[in-house]
RNA sequence: GCCGGGGUGGCGAAAUUGGCAGACGCGACAGACUUAAAAUCUGUUGGCCGCAAGGCUGUGUGGGUUCAAGUCCCGCCCUCGGCACCA
């Protein structure tokens, strides 16, 4: 073969990787046990993405250089396709969630081979999988148990377009994160997961993580922990307070007004004592059926009305009228706001539209600022001094004046300490079919209780009807009565099931602890890959434990060999989502004792992500049709071509943008690449040499060759390390570079067999089909993969002899260029003597005085002149 | 508004953290091969001036520190992403 042809290559190697179970590492007694992992795609859409090719071959390159460093490298994939996204698309293609699974599961896994990533095949799984989804089942189960699972009926956010209510991580910008419609609120009774009892390890944590700045940024933020006074205000004539929360409490004494948002509980008992009930209830209303996003338009018109009532401001016993206000959130603080429209700019403008009284309570340095605050002109936010507050006139707003006033406020029972979270409890009901049906059976005489464990898997049923209908009742409603009738755990009588399924985001919270046990079974902990191999049964593999007695998802020995995760690759777009969600299931699990002898708080310590491939300076998107089809690309190029190019196009926590062009050309130096190593181990014209194979084995590598071999190693070895994929592929081309030059005038062997195992190494983690078919042209007998060979070295002795280049500048200005061997470079005197022998630079200084010499051992020298 | 990236040739991007700006690639131009084209190879390629040697200039923008700034400091502009009526 003389064309590199990786139609050819690429399936045949695949097969062989198969065969020989090359990444497939022993989970039972890996000596250096290293867990991979990438984010696993939810198979929605026609396929594979290439943002999705990217992603994987970015951790893959990773996967494969660890593996090469002697790390037993599992790299597992499954499918997350539980879940609304696949859901929507099933209904959009005419298609039953389940059937499609099937084409799609085929059709993801076909493209997930192709693309030449390493994975574990014998780990895969699918979130939709009975023999996986029991154990999400079991996971809420032990959260019920644990007190972390509960039923509230709250204000919650509803997707009219897809017909369930959503989380409030699912809600991005008042916008349904998948669907892309407003939200609007809704008051149902939902299953949460107290997330909420871990906002402060899940931010006390973030310090320990290994992570980019802007996902544990995105996070700080979410979990949103601030410090604040509940503040209480009683109500006139009736014995209740309304308690306010503030970080601002210093301005408690200018408050004019009470604002309480529309949802505010007391809102029922003061309409009673309004005067007009059915004018008040009817402007409630009005309220409540605005969309977040209708809310947000109307910011400016600053709705509220009076509620009639009021409070009494327990600092100086001012009589303070209560308002309602859209402006304010009942999820924010406490729902109530104390009004001080001298010093908050929104308070100020519902006074202004209210024509309500401005009070100012702290006085600024900047007269202007001053004068137009008292007068009621503007609103101020800043540093100054307390007036109009009592004992605390004249000090310091933000300083001692705003200790003084917390001190003295809760020592008079006025307020208490109040530390509020942005963090909300996590929403998992979902009124929708295809997901897991949340285990939990309802008894008219006990309640609620959760399915027993060795009942799971909740199946779900199949109905031919599962399209969500909107009136917030769950699909599973329609399913047939055996399957909604069944016996309550605790007086055997008749119970009915939950029809609600949970949330996608419950499936994927946990499936890293579930790869390494896929086939584990309680007995021998691991079960013999082969005996799944003779398996042509599927189902038999899938439902094993249905009837097994291993009674939790992970067996422990092989959980403490492999987790926590070594590196966590994947995209930015899960910062508060998954991410979020994983850490707190982890943490859960933790407590519980169900990851004993796992030694880490976290699973992820290590977390990459990536950047974001883009088309023509924009987000691929249906919408734009700029979306790239990896599958064209693969088979008029080859995915070496893919991988190499995707990798190459910049840096991969930055992404970069697609061209075709630049696909060609990574294309033409795959082929030079190709050509090299044919030309060097071609036996024609001389192949009927006997004394060939013998001159081939004792040939060895050009000096010069060699030296820049030694420095592609280094730079490569380092790049990868650090992910700068990029630049290793540039090094990898300079050499080529290098190598084509002198090979074009010597037309000799110029490198050992040696040298070219150890290059071609280079190469394999972003190449793994072509470099396993050059090296086994180059080593005919071996029987092993490249990719299970150990990564070069590089000989720091033949670097340490490099010549080093000293640029010389004149007063700044480089003007030559001198090169010394080492250790000359790091002297001074040396460098100036070569440096004021070299003719350009005399030109320079001729004539001049030379005041200074700055001199940076081994890098620059500098001579000042007048 | 707050937080986090980023702004470098015609384009994608490099730059060992203060030490030769533009590596590597794409594109373009010129040349070789060809009847011709494609493919391949060989050169040139930030801008301005110059026949050339060479010179000047140049990393969003205005200042500053330094022998030396894409890199550090102060002010501003633009852009991408996250959060946002958070009281």
């Amino acid at each position: 073969m003389d064309i590199y042809d990786p139609k050819t290559i690429e399936p045949k190697w695949r097969q062989f990787w198969l065969d020989k179970k090359v990444y497939q590492p022993d989970l039972a007694v890996a000596k250096k046990p290293y867990y991979n992992l990438m984010m696993f795609p939810y198979p929605s859409a026609e396929g594979l993405h290439v943002g999705n090719v990217y992603a994987f071959t970015g951790a893959d390159v990773h996967g494969r250089f660890k593996r090469m460093q002697g790390f037993d490298v599992f790299q597992p994939i499954g499918l997350d396709g539980f879940g609304i996204h696949s859901e929507n698309y099933a209904i959009k293609v005419g298609r039953h969630p389940k059937d499609h699974a099937k084409i799609s599961e085929k059709h993801f896994y076909e493209q997930l081979h192709m693309i030449g990533d390493g994975f574990a095949w014998d780990q895969k799984l699918e979130t939709y999988d009975p023999g996986y989804y029991r154990w999400t089942q079991w996971l809420f189960i032990q959260m019920y148990k644990n007190g972390l699972a509960y039923r509230r009926k709250a204000m919650v956010n509803w997707c009219p377009s897809c017909k369930t209510v959503l989380s409030d991580e699912q809600v991005e910008g008042g916008v349904c994160e998948r669907c892309k419609t407003p939200t609007t609120r809704k008051e149902t009774e939902q299953w949460f997961f107290k997330i909420t009892a871990y906002a402060d390890q899940l931010l006390n944590n973030i310090p320990k993580l290994n992570w980019p700045k802007k996902i544990t940024v995105a996070q700080q933020n979410w979990i949103g922990r601030t410090k604040g006074l509940n503040i209480d205000f009683k109500i006139e004539g009736i014995s209740k307070a309304i308690t306010v929360w503030t970080k601002f409490w210093e301005t408690v004494f200018g408050t004019t007004f009470l604002v309480i948002a529309p949802e505010h509980p007391i809102v029922e008992e003061l309409s009673w004592r309004s005067e007009n009930r059915q004018n008040f209830m009817n402007r409630i209303s009005k309220a409540l059926v605005k969309t977040e996003q209708q809310r947000k338009e109307e910011i400016e018109e600053r709705h509220g009305f009076f509620t009639g009532s009021y409070v009494v401001n327990p600092v100086n016993g001012e009589k303070v009228p209560i308002w309602v206000g859209e402006y304010v959130l009942v999820d924010v603080g406490t729902g109530a706001v104390m009004g001080v429209p001298s010093h908050d700019l929104r308070d100020f403008e519902f006074a202004k539209k209210h024509s309500l009284e401005i009070k100012q309570v702290v006085s600024y340095s900047d007269r202007d600022i001053d004068a137009k605050v008292k007068s009621g002109q503007i609103a101020f936010e800043g540093e100054g001094v307390l007036i109009n507050s009592g004992e605390f006139d004249g000090l310091s707003a933000w300083g001692i004046g705003k200790q003084k006033m917390a001190d003295w406020m809760i020592d008079n029972k006025f307020a208490e300490w109040k530390t509020i979270y942005h963090l909300r409890d996590w929403l998992i009901s979902r009124q929708r079919y295809w997901g897991p049906p949340i285990p939990m059976v309802l008894c008219e005489k006990c309640g609620w209780s959760s399915v027993p464990e060795d009942q799971l898997p909740v199946l779900l049923p199949d109905i031919k009807d599962f399209k969500p209908t909107g009136d917030g009742l769950s699909p599973l409603q329609k399913a047939p009565k055996s399957w909604l009738e069944t016996t309550c755990p605790k007086c055997g009588g008749i119970a009915k099931r939950e029809t609600d399924v949970s949330d996608t985001f419950l499936d994927s919270s946990w499936y890293f602890l579930r790869y390494p046990s896929v086939n584990v079974n309680p007995k021998s902990e691991i079960r013999n890959p082969k005996q799944i191999q003779n398996s042509n049964d599927q189902n038999s593999k899938r439902f094993e434990f249905r009837n097994s007695n291993l009674n939790i998802p992970w067996g422990q020995e092989v959980t403490r060999r492999w987790l926590p995760v070594n590196a966590y690759i994947g995209g930015a777009e899960h910062a508060v989502l998954h991410l979020l969600y994983a850490r707190f299931v982890w943490m859960a699990l933790l407590d519980w004792g169900y990851l004993s002898g796992v030694d880490s708080p976290e699973p992820f310590p290590f977390l990459f992500s990536h950047g974001l491939i883009i088309k023509d300076g924009a987000k691929m998107s249906k919408s734009r049709g700029n979306v790239v089809n990896p599958d064209e690309y693969i088979s008029r190029y080859g995915a070496d071509a893919l991988r190499m190019y995707l990798m190459f196009l910049g840096s991969y926590d930055q992404g970069g943008d697609f061209r075709d062009t630049g696909m060609a050309g990574m294309y033409r130096f795959l082929e030079r690449v190709w050509k090299a190593f044919q030309k060097q181990t071609q036996k024609s014209p001389a192949e009927r040499d006997p004394a060939l194979p013998e001159k081939i084995k004792n040939q060895k590598s050009d000096k010069e060759i060699k030296r820049v071999l030694n420095k592609t190693i280094k730079k490569v070895t380092e790049d990868i390390s650090k992910f700068k994929y990029n630049t290793a592929i540039a090094a990898l081309m300079e050499f080529m570079n290098a190598y084509e030059e002198k090979t074009s005038n010597e037309k000799e062997n110029i490198l050992s067999t040696d040298d070219k195992g150890k290059l071609i190494k280079l190469f394999a983690p972003f190449v793994p089909y072509i470099t396993e078919e050059i090296w086994h042209n180059l080593y005919p007998d071996s029987q092993d993969s490249i990719h299970l060979s150990l990564w070069p070295e590089y000989d720091s002795k033949i670097l340490e002899r490099e010549r080093i280049e000293i640029p010389v500048q004149i007063n700044g200005k480089t003007r030559a260029v001198i090169s010394a061997d080492p250790s000359t470079a790091k002297i001074q005197s040396g460098i100036e003597k070569i440096a004021m022998e070299d003719p350009s630079v005399m030109r320079y200084i001729e004539g001049k005085k030379i005041n200074k010499i700055i001199f940076v051992s081994g890098k620059i020298i500098n001579l000042i002149v007048n």
